[in-house]
DNA sequence: CAGGAATCTCAACACTGTTCAGATTGGACT
DNA sequence: AGTCCAATCTGAACAGTGTTGAGATTCCTG
């Protein structure tokens, strides 16, 4: 740290995102102010202004540098995952496991960042977990371990299946003693899901219209470059 | 409403209730204060103290009421199935149908309800949703439309499949247009599950551990009516 | 009709997010 | 080198929050 003394903090934007990102791991995920925030980093309370619109700001921009930290994460271990030729029922398998994991290694965190906070029209993160997830499943589709009719969509009913299970997990509404055996349980929601949808026979018309609003984002940050930055302030 | 310049309310109780549910409808989930809804109903903010512990009580309290109203609504929508004889299935898409569209229905209130809120070990909530789902599984289980095999943490996975869907919704992570297009892609993510389900094949030892909070919570109020009321203030 | 218990008010506490005028600094330009 | 501007940070303030405690008001029981 550059920060003893010094008038000009140096690196205060990550500096408060540490410390916002400590403090919920000490105190929850609503258990911690601005204020505090900002004096364990040694610092006035209106200095943070200057980097974060607003307390909501922060919160998003810790959100996004997690995310983008979990993407990488989940690229990471689908590479790791067992299987001869690297199978991509298994690597599914891997980036569930993941996911899962991760929201219960570091709860209070997870459950900050999974709530998503109306997640606005903002910002394009760079390796979405999302965006993994459904290359995973163009993997698995040109494989040929998915009915074509079953693609658009397919996304959903993994995701959901996953980030239900992370989410009951973090919220306590579900309880699963030891770690083996939440990696049973996840493999076992994923498996599921992907037998599901392999098992799909009726196009079913009605579902071009569902997207998520990650791929929206990107989608309008491709279409133009001129959109202006949110996260100005005065 | 006896409410008019009495200086005792008369039920106060669940009036809080209705003001914080209108709150949290018109101003979103975190939105609102109790100094507010306090002042709505037209009595001093200390006033609530009386009725609920804190601010987190009446929101849990909320959280309650509404879950045990959900599970109801749920429960007459598994009713009204269509399909011949009760088909088992159908019925459970139904159940997810109304667990989605409720979500969408009432966006504000079921960010609140479904984030959960740590959910501490209290209170027995009349009809859970979770309990009218595992009820309705265990109508398929003897149906025979699900191995044996599958049944202890079936539910799990079919909960985890529509809260999944149901939360990525609600948080704006995932949205869709036209209640159609839902209804569609709520049925494909329930039939999914149970697809996967009934497909299940190893064993997989391992989650005879998992239990969800709420059974938890049955189960110790069942054989211990000892437990005080945590609700008491002073 | 008395009196205790329940209910509500008032005033105050420490704390929050946020704003704004002014002090301090680093770096770019002459 | 020195000047000056823009970026950065401070200090003090504002309105609003959850929560508490002492005291007023009312209801209900005996």
């Amino acid at each position: 740290m550059v920060t003893k003394g010094r008038y000009h903090h140096g690196d205060l934007h990550s500096a408060l995102l540490d410390a916002a990102e400590a403090l919920v791991r000490e105190r929850g995920a609503d258990g911690w102010s601005l204020r505090e925030a900002s004096a364990r980093v040694g610092v006035s309370p209106s200095a943070s202004y200057h980097h974060f619109a607003s307390r909501d700001t922060l919160v998003r921009a810790l959100s996004e540098r997690t995310l983008a930290w979990l993407g990488e994460r989940l690229r990471q271990e689908c590479e790791r995952a067992p299987g001869r030729r690297n199978d991509p029922q298994q690597r599914l398998i891997a980036l569930g496991r993941g996911y899962v994991n991760w929201a219960l290694e570091d709860p209070a965190v997870a459950r900050l960042v999974l709530r998503g906070g109306a997640t606005g029209p903002h910002s394009s993160i760079p390796t979405h977990p999302h965006d993994v997830l459904t290359a995973e499943l163009d993997r698995l589709a040109e494989a040929g371990g998915l009915p074509a009719l079953a693609r658009p969509g397919a996304e959903f009913v993994l995701w959901a299946a996953i980030h239900g299970l992370a989410v009951l997990l973090t919220d306590g509404l579900i309880h699963i003693d030891g770690s083996r055996a939440v990696d049973v349980q996840t493999e076992r929601v994923v498996r599921a899901a992907l037998n599901g949808l392999a098992q799909e026979t009726s196009p079913a018309a009605g579902w071009p219209a569902a997207h998520s609003a990650h791929t929206e984002r990107l989608a309008r940050h491709r279409s133009s470059q001129s959109t202006p930055e949110v996260d100005e302030n005065h």
